[in-house]
DNA sequence: CCCCCAGATGCAACCCGGTTGCATATGGGC
DNA sequence: GCCCATATGCAACCGGGTTGCATCTGGGGG
């Protein structure tokens, strides 16, 4: 494995291409931010990114539904209903975003806890289970701290 | 107790006075709706309901979250983003939202998975928790014998 | 039984996340 | 380098939810 600046990562552009995605400017600045900030984004924070600022809305949108549909990334919803995108850490688990979510009601940030598994619920009545999240929220160290409650 | 048809039930009209709330035809209606469905329903599940067609929706809107503040009735974000409300069952538990929901991806029902309760998350970092929902989604059985898939 | 006002309702306008249709630009296989 | 399937940008739209303001009313006090 080369140790070369360029070819460290195991390139963004392999990633795409193997995914089965085209590989564009957009989608690759998007995916290098995903999973650099490596947390749950909502569209706002994407939107903000310097890196990604330039690009339209409706672009960026697109973007996060085709790398989760291509499975590079998962989503949760968080407590304000919208949808927040998280490269995944580690290629080729088995269920990505088998884990729960914290969320800071105050500062808005979300953050992976990994190391858990969700629960295994059962639903009496014939359902066919294909998804479930759990998000627990509160307040992060920072806010605490900082602000009062 | 009286088995009277008008005094049969605790009267909403007390139970609202009762959590400091002024006894008006929208919350009526509403606390009434949500009790008969013991459901989480959707801001469009109320307004398609015939007794509450002809509440104008803010008033729908700020009628939920006053009987939500008030704790007759606690609320859960389903998987498209929207709040979704329901009246407690009994009153008096202790965590009246502590258990999880199921939600139909075709039908858009949700149903409280009362008897289960949700699991404890250890969050390692000085977050102070308040609060969690565990959302379970697939197809419910009638859409599941009705439908392909 | 009526008065009166804090609080509830209705209306209009707005915000924001998200989607759709369509014209234009471009990645990448040939 | 060509060419087309597909990605991007733009404009318009949808739906959940909120806000400001004028009007109405539940219900406590007289």
């Amino acid at each position: 494995m080369p140790a070369s600046p360029a070819a460290a990562a195991p390139s963004r552009r392999d990633l795409l291409r193997s995914a089965g995605l085209r590989c564009t400017p957009a989608r690759e600045a998007v995916l290098a931010h995903l999973a650099r900030q490596a947390r749950p984004l909502a569209h706002r924070e994407l939107a903000r990114a310097r890196a990604l600022a330039a690009l339209d809305r409706v672009t960026l949108y697109r973007t996060r539904a085709a790398l989760q549909e291509a499975g590079l990334v998962h989503r949760v919803r968080d407590q304000a209903g919208a949808w927040r995108f998280c490269a995944h850490v580690r290629r080729g688990e088995r269920c990505p975003a088998n884990h729960p979510h914290f969320l800071c009601t105050r500062c808005g940030r979300m953050r992976c806890l990994t190391g858990q598994t969700l629960p295994w619920i059962t639903v009496r009545g014939g359902e066919r289970i294909t998804g479930k999240q759990l998000v627990v929220y509160g307040l992060c160290r920072g806010c605490r701290e900082r602000g009062a409650r």
